[in-house]
DNA sequence: GAAGCTTTATAAAACGTTATATTTGATTAT
DNA sequence: ATAATCAAATATAACGTTTTATAAAGCTTC
């Protein structure tokens, strides 16, 4: 096990100052006016015997990581998968690195997170967070750290997001029901009050009162695993036999759904029509494939991560509050056909 | 911005030597016969300021930094990404973050990868490895980092591994395929020399020349996107119109795979028997469900982090090279019913 | 009453950088 | 002639820990 040659090595070996290295190696060369024979010398010696600056000690000393946590509810989750892994290609290519976790919305695994992110000492955070971390979140932000939201936000909190038009979206699909003919609309979603699950509601909700409609509205509860959020959806559709069409509020409630459903002999969009936030492969080769409202998710990593670099390459940290609003897109689909007249 | 507080800060406080607090921080209290009354008081003012030890002078000073980097081929694909979220949740209940990147299947990037890792100074890699990063791997094994391979693994490296029985799990699936009643199978793949693939490539073979039936094999590069996927399985599928079955060598395949017979209007199983490797939540709910040969990921995880965190706490690292084969379960459905005779 | 142990605690060096202040010798301005 | 500027490089301290070696004080023991 060769221990690794650090800076004073490299210095012993040409006989000049750490410090003199130190400089060539940032850039310094021309500030400090160290001549160009000299710098030469110096980069043809590194090449030479591959000396690699440590990070740690460079992070002791700068305060900087060069280390972006993501904080995400579930990477397993192919939504949250996607975004993961364009921001970790979008954040390689700049330099950065990405240190990962799971929050499954548990807000006291989110806050133990983020206190190891900090003693980590990375440099900035992005965050699908669940409620109940905003005086954590403004604490990073108080101490320098920048932080970027996504999929919901936090109002209470000073940090920039990046966000969906969730109202626009669900009003959009269940207006697209109405427009087919559909009357008995349920929207199946969280017992949540992460601002983009409310949205979601409202979306749902504002589309019916315009053609005043029944709402039918079906919460379930994030820790409810497969099995059980399939027995809730299939109890509520035997309870509600008048339904002829059903909004899935995220993407694994539309495949439990789809799985409750099926467990009850309803033909879609027949019996039953059905649209569900977020797109999914399953959902494109589904017999019928299923109309989704498919999130830009190339668009909201980009976004974020041009946030986030900026703030980390910020210079006074004064500049307000930044956020958007990305605009999904009804990928309309077989499961919410036209009722025949 | 506070600076936080650190060990030097806390001794002047409690009017002692911060080596003193260190002691007792690392439990060597007893050892170094630190009075309880003094361990009291430190501990106490700990509690009360909050210290923090900073984990980057600790990694700079011992060495360690309680970091696992994680580097899988793509962390969108859900088997990789439920691996992740499982190896994640497990480090993390021993104290260990997960730094992940993706490969892309390509040699340099990995190495690349690898290198920034290592100047990271993480602990222990786990890793699903493209080809032609044996030496690389080899040389973070002498350099005393322990290394897990997990889906394939390199047989020449002295790194340990995880993989599952690739040749038994195929040679099942084909003489599912047999005792069905399918005559012509074909087997399509990836045009890849790794273990895994070459595996199922040879159990595929086994079984059919049991019984004595003609092979068809489509290999397909793995640079393709998924639109090229489908055209090349879709003109495969009608240059071989005498197929009537087709086993999949990968979750994606599968996947585009299904596309491409959903564009060619055949029926599964009438016209096309359908098995794939990797189960996924489409092969579940897909009309008709889909036959799949399911890799047991929760094993898979809980040994590649055992084995890591075993090596991790190694005294001495002339244990010898650790290997373990799993079995995946074929999961029977509808794709691969009896023909009718 | 000196030598040797215990007990309890500490000083100082080290990990590998970077940033600040300083040195040295040469050149220019007054 | 001397002060001032400049070019080129360096010494030193600092980042916050851990570890090794050492100290101080009290107690035995002969």
């Amino acid at each position: 096990m060769k221990r690794k040659l650090s800076i004073v090595d490299l210095a012993k070996q040409l006989n000049i100052s750490p410090t003199t290295i130190s400089f060539i190696l940032n850039g310094k060369a021309q500030e400090k006016r160290i001549s160009s024979e000299l710098v030469e010398r110096v980069l043809k010696q590194i090449e030479k015997v591959g000396y690699k600056p440590n990070t740690l000690a460079q992070s002791l000393r700068t305060g900087k990581t060069m280390i972006i946590g993501l904080i995400v509810e579930n990477i397993a989750d192919p939504f949250f998968a996607s975004i993961a892994r364009l921001i970790e290609e979008k954040a390689y290519k700049n330099g950065y690195k990405i240190i990962y976790c799971s929050t499954d919305n548990d807000s006291a695994k989110a806050k133990d997170l983020l206190r190891m992110f900090q003693d980590r000492h990375v440099d900035g955070y992005i965050i699908s967070p669940p409620e109940g971390i905003e005086k954590e979140v403004n604490n990073l932000i108080d101490n320098g750290s920048p932080v970027v939201l996504f999929d919901r936000y936090l109002p209470d909190t000073k940090a920039d997001y990046i966000v969906v038009d969730n109202v626009g979206s669900t009003y959009d699909a269940v207006s697209h029901f109405i427009k087919n003919g559909y009357k008995n609309i349920a929207f199946i979603t969280l017992d949540s009050l992460q601002t983009q699950m409310q949205g979601r509601l409202k979306g749902y909700e504002n589309a019916l009162n315009e053609h005043h409609l029944n709402h039918y509205v079906k919460k379930i509860s994030f820790y409810e695993d497969d099995e059980n959020i399939i027995k809730h959806i299939a109890s509520f559709l035997e309870m509600n036999s008048d339904l002829d069409a059903i909004l899935f509020g995220t993407n694994y409630l539309g495949i439990s759904g789809l799985k409750a459903i099926k467990q009850l002999d309803k033909k879609v969009p027949e019996d039953l029509a059905v649209i569900s936030f977020d797109d999914h492969i399953l959902f494109e080769l589904h017999s019928p494939d299923i109309t989704a409202i498919s999130q830009p998710i190339e668009e909201i990593s980009e976004k974020l991560i041009t946030i986030l670099l900026g703030r980390l390459n910020e210079v006074s940290k004064t500049e307000k509050k930044q956020s958007d609003t990305l605009v999904p897109e009804l990928i309309v689909r077989e499961s919410s056909r036209k009722i025949k007249a």
